[in-house]
DNA sequence: GATTGTGTCAACCTTAAGGATGATTAACCC
DNA sequence: GGGTTAATCATCCTTAAGGTTGACACAATC
């Protein structure tokens, strides 16, 4: 367990009480716990010590475990933004969707681990979500229309064929490594498996 | 939550004590749990409820939970067979692996959540996915060859891409959902998605 | 049909994990 | 600089969940 903060170090300069930092730190730590491990697995006290605070202020500031995990759940997924340009071609949004998951891994993963899940979904994370799905299949569409990829194939089936691939390497993270020999969260991997789906891609366009 | 089992009813013809069925019962209500919820998640007394029997014997027959789950984990999985015939096209193999792994859903959602657990995997399971791999990789070097797919991919690569889109319906149930308004579990999507998915392999074929 | 052993169960025990309580102290305000 | 409030912490409490124990009963064997 690699240690993600200085562990109660009063630095020179630095204010030693601060809820907005502090929210913040255990905010960063509950999303590297419960993407890794999963709700259910996932310790209220790991989180804390992961965050190098006391585990009742998750209690203080998020009202317990549920209160937080719905919090970071219902977080926009941040490999979602920036990519609604609708006249890039298909093969370069690829790359980058694949890559965008690079930026924040924890929340990625959080991510899969959650549309996994049965139960009520989470609502407010839900609804961005929709919006999201609407946007990128009209962005198919289009490309669709300019020849990006093949007439013949449902662009809502093909676009879930291509987030499901483009997240390859955080859905099926042992195959990867079991594959290739190498660390399919290193950066150099990611980049090299964004590059490769973008090569893919380019062979559908017509 | 759906009934599984006739709850006791010791039918006519039928055996009341039967510890092969008891064993067999237990071990595919613990496929269904753990694969719908994880390991963590997965209540040992739930398990005993679906299966119909009292919760002490996941102890006596499997040595608790941990027992349990380790035994279900390394069932090898029957996704895995049947298509190492080296000379059919990607497309058809391909199309078959997506529906195989409607089969077996609750294998295939349990293989899925193993794949991204951490920890130690579970060896008996790595050793025979290691195999599958190895035989899937030859038969992927042998398609690029005959033209099935450029020769620009790297076919280690392009088979977890493949193996990630293939098994997209259950990895990404949600966002399956929401595209298409279609239940992903169903037989008649799973069908569908995976003609699609043919379909577009067979673009890629020079 | 009595005996023995194995399959099954209900009730109890233990503990880990989340949450609550009250004390303590830094930061802000006058 | 004294007082007030908010932030933080150590300790205790509660409970759900997995495991254990001992009773009981079906079924195989003689």
């Amino acid at each position: 367990m690699s240690e993600t903060t200085p562990r109660r170090a009063p630095r020179p300069g630095e204010r030693q009480r601060d809820p907005e930092r502090t929210k913040a730190r255990i905010f960063e730590a509950a999303k590297a716990e419960f993407g890794s491990k999963g709700y259910a697995a996932a310790r209220v006290s790991d989180i804390a010590q992961r965050a190098g605070v006391n585990k009742q202020l998750i209690s203080y500031y998020f009202g317990g475990k549920e209160g937080l995990y719905a919090e970071v759940a219902s977080e926009p997924f941040a490999g979602f933004a920036a990519m609604t340009t609708t006249d890039r071609p298909l093969a370069d949004v690829l790359e980058d969707f694949a890559k965008g998951g690079l930026a924040d891994q924890d929340q990625a993963r959080l991510f899969l681990r959650e549309n996994m899940a049965e139960g009520a979904p989470n609502e407010a994370g839900a609804e961005s979500q929709r919006e999201f799905l609407r946007g990128q299949l009209a962005y198919m569409r289009a490309r669709q229309e300019a020849g990006d990829f093949p007439a013949d194939v449902d662009p809502k089936t093909f676009l879930l064929m291509l987030m499901a691939a483009a997240s390859a390497p955080m859905s099926l993270p042992r195959i990867a490594e079991a594959l290739t020999g190498e660390n399919p969260s290193s950066e150099s991997f990611v980049e090299y498996y964004a590059e490769q789906l973008a090569r893919v891609a380019r062979h559908l366009a017509g």
